[in-house]
DNA sequence: AGGTGCATGGCAATCGATTGCCAACCCATA
DNA sequence: TATGGGTTGGCAATCGATTGCCATGCACCT
């Protein structure tokens, strides 16, 4: 076979070899002055440094992943498409983690849990074939396929946004059922009685939450659960707008209507908001709209809307801490992270109106 | 050495050489069951089907990525972090991209070109240690550091969004002049003769298009570019609500306001028509407002917010689609590929007032 | 029965970087 | 000058899957 020198390369970039070639020096020498400067010689090192920079030198991942066993690579599992409402919430997750893995020298690979069931097989072959080196999960259910379960990859993972610590994964949450509490709290201090409760999808985390969070305001209260009037059709965060929309025809249909409408979402709030004010229903005075999650444009659509902001950013950010401090094999996250969320007031609130 | 068995494995799962030994047959027996399955006998497969599932084999990606010379992974080249406005287009981008490259077997991976210089590195890194097998852009500048660029790491790049057709980057992109155009032509043909545009990021090729489209439409219906006034402090796509508001109280500073505005983003235009009605000006009675991106929350903005929506799931699934081509190295994609958009009506805009 | 051909399976080299182990070497000290 | 301590560099095995090449074996044909 001829023997390959650096003019020869096709597909491939320059080896090791030809670096240690160019330096004089063998490629053990190569590989521990790129990767363990305090080894070499400092003029070696130099020397070395030259030729890669010269030869522009890049070792292939592949090859180094083989021989050390792990790589450098971290997965995000979502539940499906980025969501297309106003709230950026998984987007804002994703930032957060994605700024913390850079710092930290990983890299960031999205897994979508949204496809068939071929499709969740190769999620798992990514941490059971070694792509991957942890994951970090925005779904409620574990990627699972036949009797495997990505938590028998053996790799670290960290839920966000949902808890997940009833089947042994370390979250990072918001204090949603306390925020929705504290919220419907303000409006029974502020004279309601009487309240509207726009439901996410059945059962989900956030629904169940932030449902809790104003029965027990109204329990504190001594209202009771039936205070609450409760709108439940909505089965996908990303069916928000129709939700609203909806919900609000159901509420303009009712004969005695509550002064005050809590959502699930921006998105449901939004829309809800939109229709009882088309159909000539004053927002505050008649009727105290609020939402959750922060949206930015909240503030822009008719009276601001009230809301509360989930802190996604910081919780990517402190998921993927947890999740690089698990793989460093530091400590584990604890086993539940919850980071303060923060109301936003703003304009779509106010006092219950006094009974004509 | 001690001889390993299945049972003494510890961070590592079963290795192929594990599934021969179960199976009694060779580990070349046992590859090419797996990968080309027609060579070797029905029966024999099967016993090494049974075999691998039933000790949950996996086949070790970075042995396979190194001994064939590369990966299913495709990186999404960001300029920031994922937007965090009304629109949702770079995610819509990547929902589509996503779809079809995990339906072709391959996985996402995404690099962000709004951090330091080092992760710049780490980017082209990616490309050239032969982590990433293709890449596409949704940025304006391809990745560099020091003499390289990603373009010459050599693998197929695709660009959506932006027309990088100049620097050699086949790009999917929409007809943006062509649409703004129209949209103006229409708001000319009911009476509209002073228009205002609130500029995106000076330079920007949406920017660009954009608001060379609405002049085009002023010279063809002979009005010529004074008929427009440029407003345009606006320097990130991440500032839309900002700017919209600041391009607001501008225009409610004017004497002499026109009846017209077209906005860069929807972003814009939504903060911009949220500030102008609180100052008592009837859109779209007083002035027509026009966003561009399509964000669907526009609909819910005061009267729902006209704007022109662009094919973005479908302009990130052809950008994945000519990459697969370009990567299977079938035909490359054509230079440029344009995806029509679509005009949203709704309800900002109206015939120009009658003089009083 | 002998020969030909095709289907199947096995050996061993290979991809490229890493690292344990040992040899070579330098300088200093006795 | 000989010896010792400490540093630097090189050889070769290794990670796990893939594949070219060859050996084996079976069936079928004449």
């Amino acid at each position: 076979m001829k023997k390959r020198t650096a003019a020869t390369h096709e597909g491939t970039g320059p080896l090791m070899s030809d670096v240690a070639r160019l330096a004089g020096v063998a490629v053990s020498t190569v590989s521990r002055a790129l990767a363990n400067p305090g080894r070499v010689n400092e003029e070696t090192r130099q020397r070395i440094a030259a030729a890669a920079e010269q030869l522009g030198y890049t070792p292939n991942a592949a090859a180094r992943n083989l021989r050390i066993g792990r790589s450098d690579i971290v997965m995000v599992v979502l539940p499906g498409p980025l969501f297309y409402g106003a709230s950026q919430t998984v987007s804002e997750v994703l930032d957060g983690v994605d700024t913390e893995l850079t710092k930290a020298g990983f890299h960031l690979l999205i897994a979508n849990l949204d496809r068939d069931e071929d499709t969740e097989r190769h999620i798992l072959d990514l941490a059971f074939g070694g792509t991957v080196r942890g994951a970090i999960i925005l779904a409620s259910e574990l990627p699972h396929h036949g009797n495997r379960t990505l938590s028998d990859a053996g790799i670290p993972i960290v839920s966000v946004l949902l808890d997940l610590t009833g089947k042994g994964v370390p979250s990072v949450v918001t204090n949603e059922r306390e925020a929705m509490r504290a919220a419907a709290q303000r409006l029974i201090a502020t004279g309601h009685r009487h309240f509207y409760f726009v439901a996410g999808p059945i059962g989900n985390f956030h629904d169940v939450e932030r449902y809790g969070g104003l029965i027990e305001a109204l329990d504190v209260a001594g209202l009771g659960e039936g205070a609450v009037r409760r709108f439940g059709q909505f089965y996908d965060f990303r069916e928000g707008f129709a939700c609203g929309s909806a919900a609000a025809a159901a509420f303009l249909a009712l004969d005695e209507r509550p002064t005050a409408v809590l959502c699930c979402s921006d998105d449901i709030a939004i829309a809800f908001m939109h229709t009882i004010r088309r159909a000539g229903i004053a927002v505050p005075e008649a009727v105290s709209v609020m939402g959750f999650d922060g949206a930015a444009v909240g503030e822009f659509c008719g009276p601001g809307l009230a809301t509360i902001r989930q802190p996604t950013v910081d919780m990517g950010a402190a998921a993927a801490q947890g999740l690089l401090k698990a793989i460093a094999g530091e400590a584990a996250l604890a086993e539940r992270t919850v980071l303060p969320s923060e109301w936003l007031e703003r304009g779509s609130t106010a006092p219950a109106p006094t009974p004509s």
